[in-house]
RNA sequence: UGGGGAAUUGUGUAACGGUAGCACCUACGACUCUGACUCGUAUUGUCUAGGUUCGAAUCCUAGUUCCCCAGCCA
């Protein structure tokens, strides 16, 4: 798909008119993650743009960790990463770099930045650098430090570099221009002093690469053709090519940035920081909480990988800033599933069905097919029984409007079973309905003349026997946070409560709804990773902490459901 | 009030001076032993105002709105 030579992207173009000019013999591309944290949706917009264009032009993908900060990395994410790469189907055929693996060869260049009066020590405090960087609107003033003699700045960067100095008493910074009116060039940091044991190179050094330094360079040592990027750093690209541009000598070749918009997706928070106070604020299960955006979480869930690259594919590729609708990656999760999930009978809410004039004693096997359309997935059996359980809300005392399902007096087709009549329900003594009485018409058998005739509805039900059903949990999802305008979000405008408060208001209370139900007796052969669809509920998918005496299925997604909208649009009087 | 970007239906994205198309969403209909799937139909769009042109989403001019930038984060 993303092959599609019908289809490109203005960054495709780009590409191509750099190879017709010749500019570009041989493309190849990075995927740049800093390891401080997991992958989530919006990372594979960059993963599909950087592999996929590579693949495309017949290129090479490189994986490069941007590993400069030590006090935010841990391997413990490199290697998350990396299982999150491969479950999407990308490789990194260009190889696996590391930032930090060319510290020798960016210190060098920093000290002929030096040599050659291009960087220098600064010895401002924080708090000063920011002052004497001006402001958007006034130029800033040039730092006291910036003309020191090159001989001065070099002995203090190999200080630096050696341990004398405290975190925060200097820097090295490029010599640009404090006036310019792009904040990034007002003599950038190049190197800080930061006393910490990095995840690969332990404690080899105390002075780290800032990213506009590193980055440049990192990819133009690994002759990185196209590096692509977010929004964001379009101003930042002055400075990427005045870092490529003055150690030119020292480096391979000279790459090129360019900025794509990032994906932003309704009712999904997509910011690290924000990810980190819910796991860590205890709102959600941890990272791979099946609510989460994060691809650990995506997988557990359910999401195929295929749908996730279908859907970025989809989304498409441009600068306009975007926020793309949760019902596209949805409808492309249920396009998957729907092609390869086995077809299974669960009931999430139970309400029993008696069947008053089927035996005590028989049990009925019945043959159901694994998938309607294709049969060569097989079939399964389900075994009919005097009682049995449907969905809740397939049952109304008082039928709505245009409702088809179970209601006295009405007929449905259990699927794959018989057709039965309603004649009547049991309640209990505040009047809840507890259970419903059928007849079955014993001439409507599933697969016989009989079971031609029409009915409306047809029902998924299960066997009431325990020797025949599997009780399960049922975990249904909805988006982490309400839906834009919803009420209660009106209160958030207020400039008083903080950034912190808006976003933990925005929370959707119904995230998560457990139900307990039963399975229908062939999936206690789930495996947890396997997805099904449980018929008229939607696609679900067994959940790593499983066990044999307590299944727990996740809902990945549900079905399309018109019937409901129609149903919740008229108002009912019937109690819930 | 500095600099850098972006504006095409409710959403996302095409159209590269020549019929504004596709997908999602929505609505209605057909089909159906899943109110699913599938199929069919329909509504809604070029930010504004000028200009160039036989012809403008596309080129020009002026404006409007939105996003990003003042980390020793990436």
């Amino acid at each position: 798909m993303e092959n599609n030579p019908e289809k490109s992207n203005f960054i495709w173009d780009i590409v191509q008119e750099d190879i017709a000019s010749g500019r570009t013999k041989a493309v190849r591309t990075r995927f740049p993650p800093e390891p401080n944290g997991y992958l989530h949706i919006g990372h594979c917009k960059a993963m599909v743009a950087d592999f996929a264009t590579a693949q495309r032009f017949g290129g090479l993908t490189n994986l490069r960790f941007d590993d400069t900060n030590p006090a935010k990395e841990e391997t413990e994410y490199v290697e998350g990463i990396m299982e999150d790469i491969h479950w999407l189907g990308f490789d990194w055929d260009g190889g696996l770099f590391f930032a930090s693996q060319y510290y020798q060869q960016f210190y060098e260049i920093a000290e002929d930045w030096i040599r050659r009066g291009l960087a220098y020590v600064c010895q401002l405090t924080p708090d000063q650098v920011r002052e004497y960087r001006g402001t958007l609107t006034s130029p800033g003033v040039d730092s006291p430090y910036r003309n020191r003699p090159a001989e001065e700045s070099l002995d203090l960067f190999r200080r630096m570099k050696a341990g004398e100095f405290t975190e925060g008493s200097m820097i090295l910074r490029m010599k640009i221009d404090m006036a310019s009116p792009n904040m990034n060039m007002r003599d950038p940091a190049m190197y800080r002093i930061l006393h910490q044991e990095h995840h690969r190179t332990g404690n080899t050094w105390c002075i780290y690469p800032m990213y506009d330094f590193a980055h440049p360079l990192g990819d133009a040592l690994e002759c990185i053709t196209h590096s692509l990027c977010s929004l964001e750093y379009e101003d930042h690209r002055p400075l990427y090519d005045w870092v490529v541009d003055h150690s030119a000598h020292m480096l391979p070749s000279r790459p090129r940035q360019i900025e794509f918009s990032r994906l932003n997706l309704t009712r999904t928070i997509m910011s690290k920081r924000y990810l980190r106070m819910l796991v860590e604020g205890g709102y959600v299960a941890g990272w791979d909480d099946p609510r989460m955006p994060t691809l650990c979480a995506m997988r557990r869930r359910g999401f195929p990988p295929q749908a996730i690259r279908n859907f970025i594919d989809r989304v498409g590729m441009s600068k306009t800033d975007s926020v793309v609708d949760w019902a596209f990656l949805e409808y492309c999760v249920r396009e998957r599933l729907g092609d390869i999930a086995p077809r299974a009978m669960a009931v999430l809410k139970p309400l029993k069905v008696i069947l008053t004039n089927w035996p005590q004693d028989r049990k009925e096997a019945l043959t159901l097919e694994n998938h309607p359309e294709h049969p060569e997935m097989g079939v399964h059996t389900v075994t009919l029984t005097r009682e049995i359980y449907i969905e809740r809300e397939d049952f109304m005392e008082v039928p709505a409007k245009k409702y088809f399902r179970m209601f006295p007096g009405g007929e449905v087709r259990l699927k794959g079973a018989y057709i039965v009549r309603c004649d009547g329900c049991e309640k209990d003594a505040q009047g809840n309905v507890i259970a419903a009485h059928c007849t079955v018409d014993m001439d409507t058998k599933n697969g016989t003349e009989g079971a031609n005739r029409k009915v409306k509805g047809t029902l998924h039900w299960v066997s009431a026997d325990p020797g025949e059903h599997v009780p399960f949990e049922g975990r249904l999802y909805e988006p982490l946070l309400r839906e834009e305008g919803e009420a209660g979000e009106e209160t958030l405008a207020e400039e008083a409560i903080d950034k912190k408060e808006q976003f933990l208001a925005r929370l959707n209370p119904d995230s998560l709804t457990i139900c307990h139900g039963y399975l229908s007796k062939r999936l206690a052969e789930a495996v947890p990773g396997q997805s099904y669809q449980f018929l008229r509920m939607g696609y679900f998918c067994m959940d790593p902490d499983s066990n044999p005496q307590k299944p727990i299925f996740n809902r990945v997604v549900g079905l399309k459901d018109t019937f409901s909208k129609t149903l919740g649009a008229a108002p009912q009087a019937s109690p819930k």
